[in-house]
DNA sequence: TCATATTGACTACACCTGTAGTCGGCTGTA
DNA sequence: TACAGCCGACTACAGGTGTAGTCAATATGA
């Protein structure tokens, strides 16, 4: 059960309006991914083969939602990263991240707070 | 260049001891990864081609090392893996490392530390 | 020196992934 | 009612990935 690239961009328009059809859903990824409406319709077939997406019948096209939630899909995604790159290790990560400009103040102060709520 | 799942495995032997040969990789991967003598040797070929190990002949064969070191692959594994999940956000990444298991009581003693380091 | 084992080079092949084409049915409008 | 356009189903196909076989050259041991 692996969602490709191809396949995230997908889920992400639908994670943020579901019960879209598969033309919007071509749509809303125009400019984004530059896709012909059959490459959307493949993704979505696949997807729903998965079990990511469900498909609802509502006159003669489908409406698409997520099973998958994106929270499951990132927390699944991330363990299976920190697996493979770090063994399971975390906080190399973090010093990772932590060197790479991907930090922003913000940032730094949420894991902070972050920290404080784990310390406990 | 994009390195793959097992490709990696070799990686890591050959970061862990440079210097080795095809056959002494294959044996260090025996029982993590049973693969045949071939698919070391077709991955070792695949990761010289990209360019992330060099080969040096030593009599009729070659001892590997690495070109690409593990930190970078690291730091841009993570960068892209970042920007492919979180778009670039690195918060809600470590909110999910918080709560998964992932995190031990040293782990969050060394991000508080980095967080320390952060700020400054 | 002859057989055997080791090694690298080349080749294979199925499955996954990205990207898309075709076709036949339904629908709405002329 | 005839036709244009939209829709889903099925099919295609090249490139990447995991896994490995075959072959020819060389080294090694009997």
């Amino acid at each position: 059960m692996q969602i490709t690239d191809a396949e995230l961009a997908v889920m992400r328009v639908v994670w943020a309006r579901p019960g879209l059809s598969a033309a919007d859903i071509h749509t809303a990824l125009e400019g984004d991914q530059n896709w012909s409406r059959q490459t959307v319709k493949t993704l979505l077939a696949r997807l729903t083969e998965k079990g990511a997406l469900k498909a609802e019948p509502e006159g003669r096209r489908f409406l698409y939602s997520a099973l998958l939630r994106q929270t499951d899909y990132e927390a699944r995604a991330t363990e299976r990263f920190v697996d493979k790159v770090y063994r399971g290790r975390a906080a190399p990560l973090v010093a990772h991240l932590a060197d790479s400009k991907g930090l922003t103040d913000d940032d730094i102060a949420e894991l902070e707070s972050l920290i404080e709520r784990l310390k406990s």
